[in-house]
DNA sequence: GCTGACATGTAAGCAGTTACATGATTAT
DNA sequence: ATAATCATGTAACTGCTTACATGTCAGC
């Protein structure tokens, strides 16, 4: 799976611009998937030249011209082709429980200041999948309901062992 | 973040030849960080040149040689140094949640397979961490223990939630 | 006049991954 | 014989990230 594979998926959907498909990384997807400007608009002209999407210009009154992106069958043909490829593992890179696994040595308050810190960083994460999913709950398939109830139900359980540990660290003091 | 950074870790907790850091990497950290011998040795390589850790040669009886690296004064100030870097956020990338995102017109039985075979990873997963937890928890610290319930925690609730939906997906049938 | 949302791009560099290559020893 | 475990490495490639570069228009 490579950010090609799910700007297809994305163009499917619905045709949509460059700085379009950024905003639905920005949201439910960024739980998921992590990628930037420099990865989207060079695909973007590459699929173009592959003949799998065609561009649309289009003028826009009170806002710069936007690009706008179609899939052709050919690009549709192409997804249905990464569709049939083994679904890979999940990768996954935190930081947070590196530091954590070699905090062993760290005295209390480092501890409670790292956990402080991963448990707002949860809370925010909570608090705009569920905005998000209030915005999108009236078009969200069956199947990413599901993607979403998955990503608050991760983030809920991390909340609670923080909340467990940070109330065993501050306990005696 | 990158390899060099975990490796150093990993030398000043005890000495290790290449294959030992793989095998540290193939157990509990592998549920937060992902790499390969490509990786390790080069990186190895690189850290003695720049004088962050020393080789020492190991003649083994009925076993191949093995070159033992050492953590050095600078390599321990490398990575101090390191530790005052801000924590970046987590990095995730599933195949599976963009699939089934991307997934709303597949049939049921489609979206049956793809959730008993999630579920099926996933209760692997725990079942390694269990028994990585039962070899370990002797010399694991504070901070290791909170590694590991964080990640059985998460594992736990993407679980019941797959279960719930494989259920919801049979019932009627 | 300036901030912020909207909008598109490039180029250098990096931190790996993948595939290949080799070989000893032990257990079956 | 042959599979499994132990053990070390390289070289080409890739897929992005980071930083840079540019610009419109609306609202305050």
């Amino acid at each position: 799976m490579t950010g090609k594979d799910i700007i297809l998926g994305l163009l499917i959907e619905q045709s949509r611009s460059g700085y379009e498909i950024n905003e639905v990384f920005e949201t439910v997807f960024k739980h998921f998937y992590k990628t930037s400007y420099g990865m989207i608009y060079p695909t973007l002209k590459r699929l173009e030249k592959e003949g799998l999407v065609n561009k649309e210009v289009v003028i826009q009154e009170g806002k710069p011209n936007k690009n706008i992106y179609h899939i052709t069958k050919k690009g549709i043909k192409q997804f249905n082709e990464y569709l049939k490829t083994p679904i890979e593992p999940e990768k996954r890179e935190s930081e947070f429980l590196v530091r954590m696994y070699f905090g062993g040595e760290e005295s209390k308050p480092v501890l409670i200041d790292w956990l402080t810190n991963e448990l707002l960083s949860v809370e925010n994460n909570i608090n705009q999948l569920q905005m998000d999913y209030n915005d999108w709950k009236q078009k969200m398939s069956y199947t990413q309901v599901i993607v979403y109830e998955i990503g608050v139900a991760q983030l809920l359980a991390e909340k609670k062992v923080i909340e467990n540990k940070l109330y065993e660290l501050t306990k005696n003091e």
